[in-house]
DNA sequence: GATTATCTGTGAGATGTCTCACAGCATGAG
DNA sequence: CTCATGCTGTGAGACATCTCACAGATAATC
C-alpha cells in the first residue's frame, strides 16, 4: 500500500488566484471612476453610488471591495483616495509593467496609439516581419525585427505580450513570446491560443463582439 | 377561486435567451474554425478536434451543440457544413444586420476598417459631431451629421450601434441611439452604459484588458 | 448479419459567481 | 453621554455554468 492512498484531494496548489476574473475587471473600472470623481472634489463614495457609476448593485461593489481586504466606515462610505490606491496595488498599476506589441498594421498601430502613456503601462518594444518597419519610432516605441525578441524581452523586462497580426501567425507570435519568458498576453487576433497551463490569455475578439450583439438585437424585439 | 390558481409557476415568459451569452461567443468562434475546416477539405469533425481548435473540452462543444439542436452522427462526428449553416442560423448570421457607427475617430476609423466588407454585418451609417466630416465615405459607409440619427437609422433599419466616442460623451450618444430604436450596442468607450431593461451592450474595453492581462501576469511568476 | 469500437447526447453533480437580508457599528443629534 | 440612523461586512442561499461519466447509437469489420 503505497503512503497518502486515502487522501481524497491532495493539498489543494494555492495558485488558484484568490479574486475572480471578473472581480479584476470591475476593479479596474472602479478606479477609473473614482478617478473621476476624485478630480471634481469628492473624497467619499458609498457603495451605491459607486455602483450606480459602474451599472451594477452595491452589494456587488462591497463584495468586490470585500475580496481586497478594503474596508469603509458605516454612515460615511469609502474613502475614494485610499481606495484608488488600494486598487493599484491589486491591479499592477503601483509598478510599471512594460509591454511588446507583435504587429505593427492596421490593427496594431491604433491600439498603441490608445495605449501610448497610458502610467502604468510601457511599451517598451514592438515587432513586426517587415523588415522596412524596423527601427522605426511610433509614440515612442521602437520597431524591432521578430528574431530580436528573446533578446528585446529579456533586456526591457517585458511582461507582457500584445498580439496584432493576422489569425494565421497568431499561434506562431504567441509561442514565440511565451518561449521569450512573457507571463501574459493579450490577444486580438481571432483565434484562441495554446499556452502552457497557468499561463494568462486575454482575449478581445471584435467580431465575436459584433456576433453576440447582433444576436441579442434580434433577440429582444 | 380563480382558474389556474394552483400554477405554481407563471407561465416562463420566453424573454431569457435559452442560450448562454458565453455559448453565442463560443459559437461564433466554431463558425470561423469551421469555415477554416472547410476550406482545407474537410467534410466532418469530431467534438473533441473542434474543442482542440477552440482551445475547451469536448463535452463544452457538445453541450453547446445540443444547446442549438444541432445533432451529430456516432463514429462519422458533425457535418461541417451544415454545423455552419445551422450556427448562422443561430447568430444572426443568415440575415444582414445593419449596423452604425458613431465616432470617427482613432479609435472608430480601425474599428470601421476592420468590420468593413465582414458579410453580414453592414455599416450602413456612420455619424460624427464634427461638421467636416459630414457627407465623406470610408470603407463605404456614408458619414451624417448626429442629429440625423433618428431619421437615418429608421430608413436603414439600423439595429445595432457601434460607440467610439469620448467616455464623457458614450451616455448621451448611447440615449440617442435607443431613442433612435437600435437594439443592441457594441461600446468601446470605457465607462458603463446605462439602458432600458432587456437591451444588450456589449463592452470592449481596452483598459480592463490589460488591467487583466497585468494582474495575472504578475500572479503567475 | 453479428460484433466491436468509438463517438454522441445528456443527467447529475461540482464549481464558481451573484444576490439577499440582516447583524453590527460608526457617526451625528439631542 | 445616550440614542437613532443608515451604511458596511458577510453568511447563506440562489443561480448559472461547466465537468464528468456513461448509456445509447451507428458505422466499419469480419
Amino acid at each position: 500500500m503505497r503512503p497518502f492512498t486515502d487522501m481524497t484531494r491532495a493539498a489543494q496548489l494555492p495558485q488558484r488566484s484568490v479574486i475572480p476574473v471578473n472581480t479584476i475587471g470591475r476593479l479596474s473600472l472602479y478606479r477609473r471612476l473614482l478617478s473621476d470623481q476624485l478630480a471634481t472634489g469628492a473624497r467619499q463614495v458609498f457603495s451605491h453610488q459607486l455602483a450606480a457609476l459602474a451599472v451594477t448593485t452595491a452589494p456587488q461593489v462591497r463584495r468586490d471591495l470585500m475580496t481586497i481586504g478594503f474596508s469603509g466606515s458605516p454612515r460615511r462610505g469609502y474613502a475614494i483616495a485610499d481606495l484608488v490606491t488600494a486598487i493599484d496595488d491589486v491591479l499592477v498599476r503601483s509598478v510599471e509593467t512594460a509591454v511588446a506589441l507583435v504587429g505593427v498594421g492596421n490593427l496594431g498601430r491604433p491600439v498603441l496609439a490608445y495605449y501610448a502613456n497610458r502610467q502604468p503601462i510601457r511599451f517598451a518594444a514592438a515587432f513586426d516581419r517587415a523588415p522596412e518597419k524596423t527601427g522605426r519610432v511610433l509614440h515612442g516605441c521602437r520597431c524591432y525585427a521578430s528574431d530580436q525578441m528573446t533578446e528585446v524581452v529579456a533586456r526591457e523586462q517585458i511582461h507582457v505580450g500584445v498580439i496584432a497580426v493576422p489569425a494565421a501567425e497568431a499561434q506562431a507570435v504567441c509561442d514565440q513570446l511565451v518561449l521569450a519568458g512573457v507571463k501574459g498576453i493579450l490577444n486580438f487576433a481571432p483565434v484562441r491560443l495554446r499556452v502552457p497551463a497557468g499561463l494568462h490569455v486575454e482575449n478581445v475578439d471584435l467580431m465575436m463582439a459584433l456576433d453576440r450583439v447582433a444576436y441579442f438585437a434580434h433577440e429582444h424585439r
